[in-house]
RNA sequence: GGGCCGGUAGCUUAGCUGGCAGAGCAGGGGACUCUUAAUCCCAAGGUCGGAGGUUCGAAUCCUCCCCGGCCCA
């Protein structure tokens, strides 16, 4: 038998012995908790000598013969409970001897300070509230394996009190984003996330069916086209906050399913997105990094605006000397790019092939905010043309740290042109490219009954927690990242 | 998909040029009424990710597979 199996025996036989005895812990319902641990830290002074009672997990047991410590964690921190053998009476002094780590505990008892200064409760009492059955890794090093992390998050919480802080600062950052954007009259949305045709983004989506209707649907890859519906509806600030799902590979950067805002205004054009954009991530830095300024990879980041421009087609000659400008279809581009290290395929078109270059030699260098702007009409489907430059789009994406954090543009609202783009999409899915835009034909009709001019962007949130949390990787800013499945134990 | 790295007790890990798998914490027994990584004494705990192979002998070398990480695609 496995030592773990024999502490669970131990843990179970204990549990049993309980329940015959009349006293069985997961019958408890309820606890009248008077304070978290966190207030008998904060507000000793008041509290000295009062009778108090708190619930949490018992970390640890310091044992001392005739009496005993107790470390209690609950949501807000911890405080020490202290057991003495004169102060509680054999049986129930036996009884807490008997508790194991992990054990969820109500304590009852006076609230003081040992000799040594830490703040306890001399216990009068206490009730177990659940029996944990298995044993807690280790207190000291805590659960390091980030497979286990990641698979069992929920001890990754228990042991590892930093994990804890970087989930409570992801929410907070979606609170506060919520609160920025109603502050600004922005309205929120819950679009379909089940939809007939996907679109929005160059993704591949995850397919799925519905029995009643004998459906395929897809799983959304954005929200964009049922936002922008929402403006031709007569919505004129719309955001929406959820969960977006791209079929692809898992890495540091990419989870199928991830977080994205995204935020539509009419009569806003480019520079407002860009306004917005800084605004919000300057209020979210200041929300969990105190300030402007924070440190990501060991380098010192400040979003304070304004925000650098670099043209995208510039940026890109500038560092591998080939000026896609110049090049007039995919034969040119597949030649032009053949001395640089892009690993491409042959089906890369001059569009791919421009993404590669810019994400290999541009994008890394991207430390401090910058915009990159100037996107050519090829590679942005549902941005608007500059008039004085019909084949390069009002559109940008932010970079931060090197991470790509979103995307924005002044939204096509000419339903012929839109027409006509995705009819190129439908072009190069042809010829084999998987991530090209589905043609949607109610999108269509919707701006034929006219969409106001508008702004519109979107922001990974999980991309920005990594960067203000300064994270090694999105699984940690993702409670529950998609891992491959392993047998039950 | 490719390259590199890793998987040893519940947890953190040593052992990796082949020769009885070791420790700390947790768990068990004992001592201890102010400890906080408590301390001290005792005993126990292992399918070395899995399957093959080489060998007198494999955690260690070889092959394949599984899972994870990093980088590339």
């Amino acid at each position: 038998m496995s030592e773990q199996g024999d502490q669970r025996e131990a843990r179970l036989a204990k549990l049993k012995a309980m329940q015959q005895e009349g006293r069985d812990p997961f019958a408890e319902t309820k606890y009248e908790r008077t304070h978290l641990a966190a207030e008998l830290q904060e507000h000793f002074q008041e509290l000295e000598g009062n009778n108090i009672t708190v619930a949490g997990r018992l970390m640890a047991i310091r044992q001392h013969g005739k009496s005993a410590f107790a470390d209690l964690a609950d949501g807000s921190g911890q405080v020490q409970l202290f057991a003495r053998l004169n102060e509680l009476g054999e049986e129930v002094f036996a009884r807490f001897l008997d508790l194991d780590l992990g054990d969820i505990v109500g304590a009852r008892g006076n609230l003081m300070k040992t000799r040594s200064g830490e703040v306890s409760l001399l216990l009068e009492d206490f009730t177990l509230l659940a029996k944990s059955l298995r044993p807690l890794p280790e207190k000291f090093h805590g659960l390091k394996d980030v497979e286990t992390r990641y698979r069992q998050r929920y001890l990754d919480l228990i042991v590892n009190e930093e994990v804890r802080e970087v989930f409570k600062k992801r929410a907070r950052m979606i609170t506060r984003l919520r609160r920025s954007l109603e502050e600004r009259g922005f309205v929120e949305f819950s679009t379909p996330i089940l939809q007939p045709i996907y679109g929005g983004a160059n993704a591949r989506p995850f397919t799925t069916h519905h029995n009643a209707l004998d459906m395929r649907l897809y799983m959304r890859i954005a929200p964009e086209l049922y936002l922008k519906r929402l403006l031709v509806g007569g919505f004129e600030k719309v955001y929406e906050i959820g969960p977006m799902f791209r079929n692809e590979g898992v890495d540091a950067r990419h989870n199928p399913e991830f977080t994205m805002l995204e935020a539509y205004q009419a009569y806003a054009d480019l520079e407002d997105m860009m306004d917005l954009f800084e605004g919000l991530v300057v209020e979210l830095a200041e929300e969990v990094c105190e300030g402007t300024t924070f440190t990501y990879r060991g380098n010192e980041i400040d979003v304070a605006p304004p925000w650098r421009r670099l043209p995208l087609l510039a940026a890109v000659e500038e560092a591998t000397g080939v000026d896609f400008r110049e090049l007039s279809g995919d034969e040119e581009a597949r030649a032009a790019c053949a001395e640089l290290d892009l690993g491409h395929t042959d089906a890369d078109n001059w569009g791919a092939l421009l993404d590669k270059a810019f994400d290999r030699y541009v994008q890394p260098e991207l430390i401090q905010p910058t915009f990159v702007v100037d996107y050519p009409v090829a590679i942005s489907p549902l941005a608007k043309r500059k008039p004085e430059e019909l084949d390069t789009t009002f559109r940008f994406e932010p970079f931060i740290g090197g991470e790509e954090l979103g995307n924005a543009f002044a939204e096509l609202n000419d339903p012929l042109d839109q027409r006509r783009r995705f009819e190129q999409q439908a072009a190069a899915r042809e010829a084999g490219d998987e991530e090209a835009h589905p043609l949607d034909e109610d999108f269509v009709t919707a701006l034929e009954y006219g969409m106001p001019p508008a702004g519109g962007m979107g922001l990974g949130v999980d991309r920005l927690a990594m960067l203000l949390l300064d994270a090694p990787n999105l699984r940690e800013v993702i409670a529950f990242p998609l891992l491959r499945t392993r047998e039950a134990e």
